[in-house]
DNA sequence: CGCTTTTGACCCGCGC
DNA sequence: GCGCGGGTCAAAAGCG
């Protein structure tokens, strides 16, 4: 925990060939991540999948972990959609608020999405391009995440109507999600899965709606405050730092998420 | 029958 | 060098 495993950003590959040699030559370096903070209503806990949305691909549970200083586990995902594909997301739930889902993606999907990505209105284009895994394009990467992240919010919504009585009080500690800039490009995206369409018209049943649109700037600051005596509850947040966007993620988000999905974009 | 999930074990990186 | 924690593998079980 105090080591974290804080991933280093290295050009190279992040799980090429995971069993190449010994199964686990894979290091510890990610290449980028992109975390996503969805917000799930407490009905979804006792959905399959912890209420894990399921996007165009395929995801394949690979491992499960307790992670420290959290109640609850991590779930590893790698998408079945293809063979090939090295695309991996970790599922947790934050440790104070089981009402909200941190999806971490790390690498991209390096095939074109399935069938039904067609169907989407969103300017999807399926890059095949580039071996991934060591250098692809932020934006790319954000686009397919973004993709997911849109239906799964779709989907998650039809579902649950919502519930998420969430602990009061807590909620500020929920959302320190900022990037860090150095160890590896990650790109943080805050969604709101339970009325993601009613953000700013209805920010109400839920203090966190406000917090997590209006005070996200503030998230920072706060975690650094709170460092002091939450400093158990902040390492995973610790290591999240400002992280210079790049302005086509930003464009991208900003228009995909326009008010569904707050981008945290500290510059 | 094939795919996914579950679960324990293994390996690796990092901090002390 | 050791211990801790995280990430992945692989076999078994479950499910459609």
């Amino acid at each position: 925990m105090d080591s974290n495993a804080s991933p280093q950003l290295e050009s190279e590959e992040a799980s090429s060939e995971l069993k190449s040699e010994t199964q686990a030559s894979k290091k510890r370096k990610m290449v980028q991540k992109t975390v996503v903070a969805v917000r799930i209503g407490e009905n979804v806990s006792k959905m399959k999948n912890e209420g894990l949305p399921s996007d165009f691909w395929s995801w394949r549970k690979y491992g499960q972990k307790p992670i420290k200083g959290s109640p609850y586990p991590r779930g590893y995902y790698r998408c079945s959609t293809s063979k090939g594909c090295s695309a991996k997301k970790q599922v947790e739930r934050c440790r104070t608020d089981a009402s909200m889902l941190i999806i971490t993606y790390t690498s991209t999907h390096n095939h074109p999405g399935p069938t039904s990505l067609s169907t989407t209105n969103l300017s999807q284009q399926p890059k095949e391009s580039e071996t991934e895994e060591t250098t692809e394009d932020p934006t790319v990467t954000s686009k397919e995440e973004d993709q997911q992240e849109q239906i799964e919010e779709e989907e998650m919504n039809k579902k649950h109507n919502h519930n998420v009585s969430s602990d009061e009080g807590i909620n500020e500690e929920n959302f320190h999600y900022l990037q860090s800039p150095i160890r590896c490009s990650e790109n943080i995206i805050i969604i709101d899965q339970e009325d993601p369409f009613k953000l700013n018209t209805e920010k109400s049943h839920d203090r966190i709606d406000n917090l997590v649109l209006e005070e996200e700037p503030l998230c920072y600051a706060q975690l650094k405050n709170l460092s002091d005596s939450k400093s158990e509850e902040l390492d995973f947040f610790d290591e999240l730092e400002e992280l210079p966007m790049p302005s086509s993620f930003l464009q991208f988000t900003r228009s995909i998420f326009s008010d569904e999905r707050i981008p945290v974009a500290p510059s």
